[in-house]
DNA sequence: TTAAAAATTGCAACCGATTGCAATTTTTTT
DNA sequence: AAAAAAATTGCAATCGGTTGCAATTTTTAA
C-alpha cells in the first residue's frame, strides 16, 4: 500500500519544460513532433517510470482498446484453442479481451451482450448459443456502428464478417469417405439446426448420400446437444433399434458425442468399425485416444481465433471494411483413422 | 456509425433538476441519498438509456474493476474449466478479466506481468510458467499493494493467498493405492521440480513408497513437460529398460502423459494393468476414454477458479485480508478405474 | 415552539490524456 | 534578406464521473 505518486504526462512535461500536449503526442509518435523531442520524451518517460493511464485516454478518445468475446462455453479443447489464438493476436495489437460465456443459453447471451455494450467494447467476437433464434440483442451494436465478427457459430448479417470453415464440404467429404469405406446406412448425430455449423454439416451429409444414390432416412438423424451423455444416449437409441434398422455407420457432429457413443456400443459387444463405423468432427484430443482411433475433421481453433481478431482489428483501424469482407473460410481436412474403415483390414 | 449522443449523469440531473453529484450517488445506492430520489434517478436513467462510463469512473476512483489472469496455457481442459469458474464469478461481482498466457515461458510471463501492471488491474490471478524461478516481476504489484492470488502453480509469498489442492496427499493416496493394488516398482512421470504441484506430488509418491518399505529409485523418476510427446517418449524410455529394471506401474503427474505413455506401450503388446499399471492426475476427459480407463485424481478447475476470484475480490472489497487467509486447499479425490488394478479381475 | 441532530443535496475541484486551432520556430524559396 | 511554406509546439477546453466539505432541509428532542 505504498503511496508513490503516479507519473503523468504533466510530470514529464515539467521536467522537460515543454507542454503536456507535446508529451502526449510524442509518446504516441505523432508525426508533427520533432524526432529529437520525441526521443527526449521517451527517455524521460522511462526514467520517471511513467505508465499511461488508459482511462483518461479512453475517456477522451472514446476508444477502449477492448474487444468483447462471447462464446457458448470455454471449457472445450476447441474453444480453448480459439481463445488462445485470440489472446495472442489481440495482445500483440495492444487490445484486451473481455470474455463471457452463454453456457448455451440465449437468455444469458442477451445479458452478456448488454454487459459488453456497457463496457463499451470497441468490437465484438461472437459464437452463438445453442438456442439463439435472432440477433436482436446485437442491434445496439449495429446501431452504434460497433463492428461484430461472428466465428464458428455464425449469423449472416449484412454488417458483419464471419469466420468459418466449410462445414458443408467437410461433412460431405467425411460422409463420402464413410460410404467409400463400405458403409450404407449412415446415422447422423447432429446438433441444433438453428446453428449453421450443424445445419451445414447435415446438408453436406445429405448431399453425399444423394450423390451416392442413398436416400436420406429421417430416422437416422438424431438431434441432441452432443454432450458426453448425449453420445451415450444415442448409443442406447441405436441399441433399441431393430437389427435391420440399425445403422452401419455413425457420423457425429462432434468428437465427444462420437466417442461416447462408441464407448457405450463397445460395452455391448458391437464391433467398430466392423458392425458400425464412426466419424466425428473437431479432432479433439480424445479422438486419438479412443479405440479404434476416430476419423474426424481437423481444423485449427487457434487459426479461427487469430483470423477473427485480425479481421476485427483491421476493421477498427480502417485497414479493411467489414462490409466488403463478408466471410472468411479457413482450411479444414478430414483425418482418416481406423474407426471408419469397414472394408480394410488394419 | 450513428451519432446519438451518449447520456450522462448530467442529462439525468438536468431532467430531474438536481445535481450531478446526487445522480452519481443515487446510481450507486449511496446511503445518504433519499430513497425516493434514488428511485427517480434509476427511472430516468433507464428511460434515457443511460450507461455509465467506466473510464470516467476509473479515472477518478482509480479502480479499474478489472482482474488480470496469467496462466501457462489456455488450451487444456483443466485450465479452460478454471477460466470458466473465474469468468462466472468475476462477472457476477461486476469485474472483468484480462487474460494472458505465458506459454510456459518465463520471459513471456515477465512481459505479461508488465502489461498487467500497465493496464492497472485491481488484482492478479496467477498460475506460474514451467520455468519461472523467482517472482521479481511481481514486485511492482507488491510494492503498490496490488493483491495477487496464486492458484494451482503457486509461489508462497507473505503477501498472497494460494489456492491449491493437497497435491502431496493426492499423490500419496494414489501411490498407496497402486501399491495396495499389487505394484511395487512404480515409476513416476513428473514435471519440473520448480513447481509446487510437481514437487509435492513427488513428495507424496516418495512418502507412500517409504511407508510401504519400498525404497525410492532415482531411475524411476522421469522428468518432462508432460506433453503428449513426452508421454510417448517416456514409454520408449521404458521399452529400452532391461526387463528386470522395468516398472510394474507408472504414476504420471498428468493424464495426458499417462495416456500417451499407455498408448505407446500397448502398441508393443504390453498389457495394462497386467504388465504395467497406470495412474494419472487431473481427471481429464481422455482418462475416461483410454482403455483401460485411467485411475486418476479428480479436482474441479471450476472450483479453483471460483475460489481464486472470490478470494481476490473479498480482499479488494476489504471483506478479508490476503495476509491472514494465506492458503486455501480445495477438495480432491482419487478416482479408481481399471488401469491401476493389477490384482483384481475385472 | 425552538434548538439540536440527522438526513439530503450541491459546489467545485479533480482524475490524466486528447485535440482543434492558433502561435511560434525553422526551413525553403525567391 | 525578405517572404512564403513547412514543421513544431502550446493553449485551453473537454471527456464524465467522484468526493471532501459545506449548505440546506427534514426530523427528533427538549
Amino acid at each position: 500500500m505504498s503511496n508513490e505518486k503516479e507519473i503523468t504526462i504533466y510530470d514529464i512535461a515539467k521536467q522537460l519544460n515543454i507542454s503536456a500536449t507535446t508529451v502526449s503526442r510524442g509518446l504516441k509518435d505523432h508525426p508533427s513532433i520533432n524526432k529529437h523531442t520525441r526521443k527526449k520524451i521517451a527517455e524521460t518517460a522511462k526514467e520517471l517510470g511513467y505508465r499511461s493511464n488508459n482511462f483518461a485516454s479512453s475517456l477522451r478518445s472514446k476508444k477502449t482498446h477492448t474487444l468483447g468475446v462471447m462464446v457458448p462455453r470455454l471449457n472445450s479443447y476447441f474453444m480453448a484453442s480459439v481463445m488462445s489464438g485470440m489472446e495472442d493476436t489481440a495482445n500483440r495489437a495492444g487490445y484486451n479481451l473481455i470474455i463471457t460465456q452463454s453456457l448455451e443459453k440465449n437468455t444469458k447471451e442477451v445479458i452478456n451482450a448488454q454487459t459488453m455494450f456497457n463496457k463499451r467494447v470497441d468490437g465484438l467476437l461472437v459464437s452463438l448459443a445453442y438456442d439463439t433464434k435472432n440477433v436482436d440483442h446485437f442491434t445496439p451494436f449495429f446501431r452504434k456502428g460497433i463492428p461484430i465478427v461472428f466465428f464458428d457459430r455464425v449469423h449472416s448479417h449484412i454488417d458483419s464478417t464471419c469466420i468459418i470453415i466449410d462445414n458443408y464440404k467437410a461433412a460431405y467429404d467425411i460422409t463420402k469417405h464413410l460410404i467409400e469405406a463400405g458403409s450404407r446406412r449412415i446415422m447422423h448425430l447432429g446438433g441444433n439446426m438453428l446453428r449453421n455449423v450443424y445445419s451445414e454439416r447435415l446438408r453436406g451429409y445429405k448431399q453425399a448420400l444423394k450423390d451416392h444414390k442413398i436416400s436420406f432416412d429421417e430416422k437416422l438423424h438424431y438431434i441432441s446437444d452432443l454432450s458426453e451423455a448425449d453420445g451415450t444416449k444415442a448409443a442406447e437409441h441405436i441399441l433399441l433399434m431393430k437389427n435391420k434398422d440399425r445403422p452401419d455407420a455413425v457420423f457425429a457432429s462432434n468428437d465427444t458425442a462420437a466417442v461416447h457413443c462408441m464407448i457405450r456400443l463397445k460395452t455391448e459387444g458391437i464391433s467398430i468399425p466392423g458392425d458400425i463405423a464412426f466419424a466425428g468432427f473437431n479432432n479433439d484430443p480424445i479422438s486419438k485416444v479412443v479405440e479404434p482411433n476416430l476419423t474426424t475433421v481437423n481444423y485449427s481453433g487457434y487459426a479461427i481465433g487469430e483470423a477473427a481478431v485480425t479481421s476485427l482489428i483491421n476493421h477498427l483501424t480502417g485497414v479493411a471494411n467489414i462490409k466488403t469482407t463478408n466471410t472468411i473460410i479457413l482450411r479444414s481436412d478430414i483425418v482418416i483413422r481406423e474407426s471408419s474403415q469397414k472394408n480394410k483390414s488394419l
